[in-house]
DNA sequence: GATAAAACAGAATAAATATTCCATTTATGG
DNA sequence: CCATAAATGGAATATTTATTCTGTTTTATC
């Protein structure tokens, strides 16, 4: 019947689900996973709902309580009931919890970056120009193939952007500077080119935009500006104002934009192929 | 017995209380005064609990819950654990929803890419485990080289990790697979390592941080499960839940993470270098 | 201070919920 | 491939918990 120790704490519980789920039994391993993904809900729910979203059995559930090392679910219920108050306060004392913990301490500068990205999200779905942006889609649904560059601050976005292409099985490149090859050549007339650049504009991503739009080519820019250098291609400018922390910024919307774009061509792609 | 309208929020609920509160007999005015100073525990009690907290009889307190507007205590304990659990909306079917109605406008996309972010970004709030995180900060901000690893999705990430360390002069090495080089031998005895993985994880992301382990060094992981397959590298692990849209995330939960995470460093550092 | 109405406590009952048990299936070692 | 053990599903049972009911007490009204 497990170990007679019971967790008392949440770190405890933690600590051992993560030690013993590798050792478990396929049943029992599903409400390890759901445990873990919806620890919040232990406390709220009855052993019926809990399986039901596991996917098993009551019974099953009541076992995986038991190998946790409680007597039954209601011990384990009660643990999570009793840990319960701390966590109820909303968002806004949540976030003043964080940053009273001191100026400089991680878990202030955590509060800072996802307060300021909350922002940025709200200041993106109203300030975003939708009809710019539906017709990048458009252009980017009907490219034979896409390019995507950008550097530094802007390269985790174009990289998740070629991954989420990957995935859709969309015909799309990565620039992204390995070998200092000179990328020109792999653009062709007819292609799309992404580009992604933030003040202080990266002279590459700049160059490869305006060779774009010398050889006939659309540009979509991702910038933090209308008026970027970008301006001078013809570029659908798609434009994110993101809130800083200090020297930093979190890039939730620009990532939120990029990924919304790329669903969008996927779903545009899809409808072209099949009917109309 | 009362009006027919049960609140269907804690707003609603809060008004109605101060609302009749003041009309109502002596035992009822203890309930409602106890259920206003203990408004978290509703939740999580049962009305014996609740009757003996507020010093009334069972019998009692269900007349109050009925006097509030519901049918019984269930049904207002039910309101309370609604507005707890935080539902997070299944996007998969909502995506149906939209391509059933035709709206899979790519405004439409964006905003559902923006309520997830903000979902995540709150929960992250709640969630994050902050002694991992300063334990983390204190081990990054000690270590002679930094190696960040994440493929696949988790590679935005990584990269950005990258760019804030370089940024802030701090040593670290993005290892990207470039050129299916063996990274392992970069990695000397007394390094940290900083994996990011999702599921379904990355061979490559786990083999190293279980080299890392083996030699002795300290790895820190950023992936979306506590019981993840990072578990026997000792990991300090910092888990982030992300709200998907369809088969896509944001990542505005786990880049605001990591790049706390780095600035954190970066501070450390700083203090460790002048004062002290 | 008498009378009616409302409020109450406590016990009895009904409903929901956790838990156990056992037959059946699935994995494991020889 | 068989024998054995482990794991599982589903239903039966036990327990907890909500709810209702009734006799009694308090409170308000005249």
């Amino acid at each position: 019947m497990s170990d007679q120790t019971a967790p008392v704490s949440l770190e405890e519980f933690n600590h051992r689900l993560a030690e013993i789920s590798e050792t478990m039994p396929k049943r029992l391993r599903q409400c390890a996973e759901f445990v873990a993904q919806n620890t919040d809900r232990i406390a709220v729910s009855t052993v019926a709902e809990l399986s039901i979203g596991a996917g098993v059995q009551p019974s099953a559930f009541m076992r995986f309580c038991q190998l946790m090392g409680f007597s039954g679910f209601s011990e384990m219920q009660k643990m999570f009931r009793e840990t319960y108050a701390q966590k109820w306060p909303d968002y806004a004392t949540r976030l003043d919890n964080l940053r009273a913990t001191g100026d400089d301490s991680p878990s202030a500068l955590l509060a800072e970056f996802v307060e300021a990205g909350r922002l940025s999200l709200e200041n993106l779905a109203s300030t975003v120009d939708l009809k710019t942006l539906e017709k990048a889609v458009d252009v980017l649904a009907a490219a034979p193939m896409i390019h995507v560059v950008g550097f530094r601050r802007a390269f985790p976005v174009a990289s998740y952007l070629s991954y989420a292409f990957e995935k859709m099985d969309i015909a799309a490149v990565l620039h992204d500077g390995v070998g200092n090859l000179n990328p020109r050549n792999a653009i062709r007339t007819g292609d799309v080119v992404i580009a992604i650049t933030f003040a202080p504009y990266s002279q590459e991503t700049i160059d490869l935009a305006a060779y774009a739009h010398d050889i006939g080519s659309q540009v979509v820019a991702i910038s933090d500006a209308l008026s970027g250098p970008m301006r001078k291609t013809d570029a659908l400018m798609l434009s994110v104002s993101e809130v800083d922390v200090g020297a930093f910024r979190a890039l939730s919307a620009t990532i939120s934009l990029a990924i919304a774009l790329a669903v969008s061509v996927g779903a545009k792609r899809d409808k072209l192929a099949h009917g109309k």
